[in-house]
RNA sequence: GGACGGGUUCCCGAGUGGCCAAAGGGGGCAGACUGUAAAUCUGCUGGCGUACGCCUUCGGAGGUUCAAAUCCUUCCCCGUCCA
């Protein structure tokens, strides 16, 4: 691949790019001087669960990779005490070293469905952080000033609106770039909500003496509802380790007008074939198929062809054709029998059990198959299983027991 | 340190003695419809009871009252302005 290829590669897609001209001369030079370049990226050490959302990010590391790179995953164990203030109104609770150990060690395995471990360093940033004494820390807080620091929108907006900000959130922005200064980065990336923090690395590698980092940032991904970025906090996300059946169905949750921009953010297809997806939609075809073919490309990567052709079998199975998953779980019911009032609620089905008389009288509930009204209806169960359905996708197959 | 304003159900936010389990919005769930767990429309959204009902909830504790989210005392927390 010719030094052009590569940076136009690298380039595509991005939200920023800060700059496109020195990202060229860095990788002209690594390739002159045979050394790769460290590219790092900030890993949430609150969240154990990698999405769609950042996996978009670690994508583009990944070619980062794939042309002899390295990549440089910073945990930010440290400044996880603080939590980041970015794109929130609130400040974040405080985790303990256990939790964040416990959080990473998930995160690691999950890192490397998408990462080449041969080109990883993975470092806490509680390494340089930590032993920082009081003089040092005034030391850094010395390069930056308190303008720059509210000038981000956030805490503009919560110190217009009163709500509070506190003195070591201020802080969050010059830990995390001080990371870059600390790894020597060549190269950092994340969301685009990450834009700002990223060009306080570049700052204080200069006032550091070394060359400023580039900073490029990739689009958020919309969540399934279509409206707030996927985080794992508004429960809009699609895990990449989730269980292909339920990515499907996810996948085809997400509202049609989505469909381009899951296709250019989540999968390897090529600028031509998304265009040629968007010319089928306009055309008037389906856009469930459009979606579902999206659904497969995904689960395809994150599992395998396999498992989602089983998976799209079984939403075609359970929700087109309104009929029964292959697997459910299992409750026992004892011979008398249960109120099906309780035996919902004991099931964990629905919350409690006035919720179980409100969906009654939905007509949400089904008994194999039949809508079950009546709140008195004691359900027994013979020496066949039943099937009990709440809603279009909460299944129970009952067993004598 | 001083003055003033504020802490409400999952979230935002209304509510100044009974009509308040508490307006409205968001989110969530469900139903209808359907070409999808899209879109759209409708309903529900503290718990226990078949039900008139009872219990728990409006920052914490205590008090006044037949009756309190609403009044009083005190404590905790937040904001604004002044210093």
């Amino acid at each position: 691949m010719t030094l052009e290829q590569q940076v136009d590669l690298l380039a595509r897609g991005t939200d920023r790019l800060e700059t496109p001209s020195e990202l060229h001369e860095r990788l002209e030079a690594a390739r002159r001087d045979k050394r790769p370049l460290r590219v790092k990226l900030g890993i949430d050490a609150t969240g154990p669960d990698i999405h769609l959302g950042f996996a978009v990010p670690l994508r583009k590391l990944r070619q980062f990779q794939d042309a002899g790179h390295l990549a440089v995953l910073i945990i930010g164990d440290f400044t996880a005490r603080i939590g980041d203030p970015s794109g929130r109104s609130k400040t974040r609770p405080h985790l303990s070293t256990e939790d964040i150990q416990r959080n990473m060690a998930r995160y690691r395995e999950q890192v490397f469905r998408i990462l080449d471990p041969e080109r990883c360093e993975f470092r806490y940033n509680s390494e340089w952080s930590d032993p920082l004494g009081g003089a040092d820390i005034i030391g850094i807080a010395a390069r930056y000033t308190v303008a720059r620091v509210i000038e981000r929108e956030d805490f503009r907006k919560r110190l217009k609106e009163g709500v509070p900000v506190h003195m070591h959130e201020l802080l969050y922005p010059l830990f995390q770039g001080y990371d870059s200064v600390a790894v020597r980065a060549d190269v950092e990336l994340g969301g685009a909500d990450q834009y700002w923090n990223l060009l306080v690395g570049r700052e204080l590698q200069r006032e550091y003496g070394q060359p400023p980092q580039v900073v490029m940032t990739m689009p958020l991904l919309v969540g399934l509802d279509g409206v707030q970025k996927m985080s794992k906090s508004y429960g809009n996300y699609v895990g990449i380790t989730d269980p292909p059946a339920e990515m499907f169905g996810k996948l085809m949750s997400i509202p049609d007008s989505l469909i381009i921009n899951y296709f250019d953010l989540c999968t390897d297809r090529k600028p031509t074939e998304i265009t040629e997806f968007g010319r089928r939609l306009a055309a008037g075809e389906n856009p469930r198929d459009i979606k579902a073919g999206l659904a497969r490309d995904i689960i395809g990567s994150y599992h395998s062809a396999a498992a989602a052709e089983e998976a799209e079998q079984e939403f075609n199975r359970v929700f087109r054709n309104r009929g029964q998953p292959e697997e459910m779980p299992d409750f026992a019911v004892s011979e008398a029998g249960l109120p099906i009032v309780q035996l919902v609620a004991d099931a964990g089905l629905l919350k409690s059990r006035s919720e179980v008389r409100r969906k009654l009288a939905e007509g949400a509930v089904y008994l194999d198959g039949e809508r079950v009204a009546d709140p008195d209806l004691v359900v027994t169960v013979p020496a066949e299983p039943r099937v009990l359905k709440v809603g279009k996708r909460r299944f129970l197959r009952l067993v004598r027991g």
